[in-house]
DNA sequence: CACAAAAAAGACCGTTCGGTATATTAATTT
DNA sequence: AAATTAATATACCGAACGGTCTTTTTTGTG
């Protein structure tokens, strides 16, 4: 019996359809990312996925999907790394710390080119894409809420102070990762974000340790 | 003898072309600022002038050219905003202080409408519109420089400590702030602004001060 | 191999884009 | 008042926009 493409994607669990929509969301992912959603057009990804309209428009409605479904995609991959170096230290301070060193540099080597995803939908989105700013809301939460948890961990395990208010020391950490990338990246200068990156690790280090 | 819109212009050393100027900066300033430089249309800003193309190209060579005044008129009003704040206060704690009160609930009720003109501005221009960038870049060296001019002030006066880097605390107070911002504005919530300007004023008045 | 279904290609749609060229109006000078 | 200049209005341009529809190709099934 001969073997078709069908049983392939039947044998991976996916159609192909499947396979050119995820195709789509990740070319696309990197433009949106870089250009953002109002400047991406659909040529823009037509020419990075070398399809034609019939068919990007055969697996996506319209171009808000694909630029909900690739943000996503690149806060997905965020997490997932992030997740994937945490998961590697056990202590909640190594973990903290974990986290900082996944950032360093990473104004000039994004996980996702064109930078911080969060950050770059945030800021797009908040005053008039309200499809896309839900979804970044719900990026913000979550992220922050895996800070949150790591210090709370940490005050538990007794290896942080317990005045320590897990909420904010997680909106002081990211609000300092979030705004050094974006003076890093404007300013093309990756020691911005280090330096902070830096202090923040001595903090932790010093301050946060009982 | 008569007295003629000319001599009016003249008197106060603007001409008709100049106001006709002014008002566009003006009006398209919040729109920019609001929707960013790529979703702003040239017929949004002929509504909000109530001009038509023969008026604004007449004045002005390009949307880009717009842009950047409007940036520029956007980023001097907070720059003279800061500036007022910070010279009624006559200690460099004081002046710190200013800065961040000034910044309460500016992710509800910001200068310019649709935020901070830089942390927008920086996060769209920084991979694709270089014309906008290199102002954005201008803008943040300033307003870092601002910063650092009173940290060292407060060491020079022997207010703080001298192993104070100037710098370093001006990136990283302002890094809070943007990153503040951004979370503020996503979230509906000026309370997480609010809080890291609470705290940020607790840092400064316990461990600048000598 | 024939047929059916899925997927992609490509022509086409109305609208809007930024920008230009010319006509018209308003203001100033002589 | 006539002539000149400055300033704005308006018609128009080609290109690009997001999206639709029909045709063609690819793929899977009996």
């Amino acid at each position: 019996m001969e073997l078709t493409n069908r049983m392939v994607y039947i044998c991976s669990m996916f159609t192909k359809s499947d396979i050119t929509r995820q195709t789509i969301i990740e070319k696309s992912a990197p433009i949106f990312n870089t250009k953002g959603y109002s400047a991406t057009s659909m040529s823009d990804i037509l020419a990075a996925t070398g399809l034609t309209k019939g068919g990007v428009y055969g697996n996506f409605e319209s171009k808000d999907q694909i630029a909900i479904e690739a943000f996503e995609h690149s806060i997905s991959k965020l997490q997932e790394a992030l997740r994937f170096k945490i998961k590697k230290e056990n202590t909640a301070k190594d973990k903290l710390l974990a986290i900082l060193t996944f950032y360093k540099n990473y104004s000039i080597n994004p996980l996702t080119e064109g930078g911080c995803p969060l950050l770059n939908t945030a800021i797009e989105s908040d005053d008039n894409l309200p499809f896309l700013k839900i979804k970044a809301q719900k990026a913000l939460n979550e992220l922050l809420a895996g800070l949150a948890s790591i210090v709370q961990k940490g005050i538990d395990s007794k290896e942080f102070k317990p005045e320590l208010d897990p909420q904010k020391e997680a909106t002081l950490i990211f609000s300092i990762i979030q705004g050094g990338l974006m003076m890093s990246k404007l300013s093309d200068n990756p020691k911005i974000l280090n330096n902070l990156l830096e202090n923040l690790k001595l903090t932790i280090s010093t301050q946060y340790i009982i």
